[in-house]
DNA sequence: TTACTAACCTATTCAACGT
DNA sequence: ACGTTGAATAGGTTAGTAA
């Protein structure tokens, strides 16, 4: 097997073409999914045949109809609460099948995993054909590896998580008004008014953090990792900063490129939940700064200068992001405010 | 342009299996 | 009993395609 170069496909890993199942196809799913909504995997594999299409687009369409169907099942049990036979007793399903992996197969994905932690579905698929394992168990190999084993070289930076962005799921599903100067207390993020402290900082990169915040301040992983990851597509970090400093950062540098592509992202007001950074204008500039006592200045300080160290010392995973590509352009680039622009800016501001 | 949805992600949990 | 790890699920985002 040929690791030198995996597959070529450095920063060109794409994801699998998107299918359009035609209706045969899918009254053939549906049928399929009344008989069991949960098909092992030989059966996929005999579905997949008979469809055309690989196993693991079968997989994601029965994974999807499940969600749906529990979905439709949930809102069917609450407006018929009373309704019997809800508490049908369950059949109970069979035990998991469970792949065992030979040595050799597992010695390949290591390797192709110590080469790209988030192989396309080319390599998968070449892959699967050296190892002889289903396309859709190398890609659950895949997820299962990244969460058990942590890039220890960048990737808790290249997965770092940020401070949550205007699609915070947490906030936009519970409709949360915009904060003004507190946070919800259902976020479980460093107290804002602390100085930046690498064991506990919103930026905590440790997977201990990672997990603490998980569903609240951070960002989902598909915003941070799927954005650069084997889509080479232009979207930018859309992460934004704390709700409570944001704001007063801008105010105090607007034209920090820091906070440029995070405006851009939320230039439409429908798209922003109330955690995005607000654009300024002269009016609300200045309640925004006023609101904050000079004490808080000295945190925004500390925790702009940590953050901006943070951005520089971040190097994005070679295989998503190209300096040279324009395709690849990341937003990481930007260049870090020199922490020198800060107490001159601020001192402007606080005169 | 917009709605739909396949493809993909992480985080978490379940469970098979070897020790 | 416990650790490891394959599999499944929940809850998201992204982006291609059809209407």
């Amino acid at each position: 097997m040929d690791l030198s170069c995996p597959f070529g496909l450095l920063g060109k890993e794409v994801r699998r073409r998107r299918i359009v199942l035609n209706q045969k196809q899918k009254d053939t799913l549906r049928a399929w999914f009344q008989k069991n909504p949960n098909p092992d995997l030989a059966t996929r594999g005999l579905l997949a045949k008979e469809l055309g299409i690989s196993e693991s687009q079968i997989m994601t369409w029965f994974q999807k109809h499940r969600k749906i169907q529990k979905q439709v099942e949930f809102e069917y049990c609450f407006e018929d609460s009373q309704a019997q036979g809800r508490d049908k007793p369950k059949v109970k399903e069979p035990g998991r099948s469970r792949t065992q992996f030979t040595k050799a197969q597992v010695d390949t994905l290591i390797a192709a995993f110590k080469i790209n932690r988030f192989p396309g579905i080319v390599t998968r698929e070449k892959l699967a054909q050296e190892t002889g394992i289903p396309e859709s168990r190398i890609h659950i190999w895949f997820q299962n590896r990244r969460a058990r084993h942590p890039d220890t070289q960048q990737g808790t930076q290249a997965t770092a998580q940020l401070p949550q962005n205007s699609q915070c799921p947490a906030l936009k599903t519970t409709g949360q008004p915009p904060p003004s100067t507190t946070l919800p207390s259902s976020l479980s993020v460093t107290p804002a008014f602390s100085p930046p402290d690498p064991q506990s900082s919103p930026l905590d990169l440790s997977r201990g953090g990672q997990k603490q915040l998980s569903r609240t301040i951070v960002p989902q992983p598909s915003q941070v990792v799927q954005g650069r990851g084997d889509r080479p597509s232009s979207s930018v970090f859309n992460g934004h900063l704390s709700p409570v400093i944001a704001p007063a950062l801008e105010a105090f540098h607007p034209p920090a490129p820091l906070w440029l592509p995070i405006q851009e992202r939320c230039q439409d007001p429908s798209e922003d939940s109330g955690l995005a950074v607000q654009p300024l204008d002269g009016s609300t500039q200045a309640p925004a700064v006023n609101q904050l006592a000079r004490k808080d200045f000295a945190f925004l300080q500390h925790w702009d200068e940590w953050f901006q160290l943070m951005l520089a010392e971040w190097v994005p995973d070679r295989e998503y992001w190209s300096p040279g590509n324009p395709e690849l352009q990341h937003p990481w680039q930007m260049q870090p405010l020199q922490p020198a622009d800060l107490p001159h800016q601020a001192d402007e501001i606080l005169q």
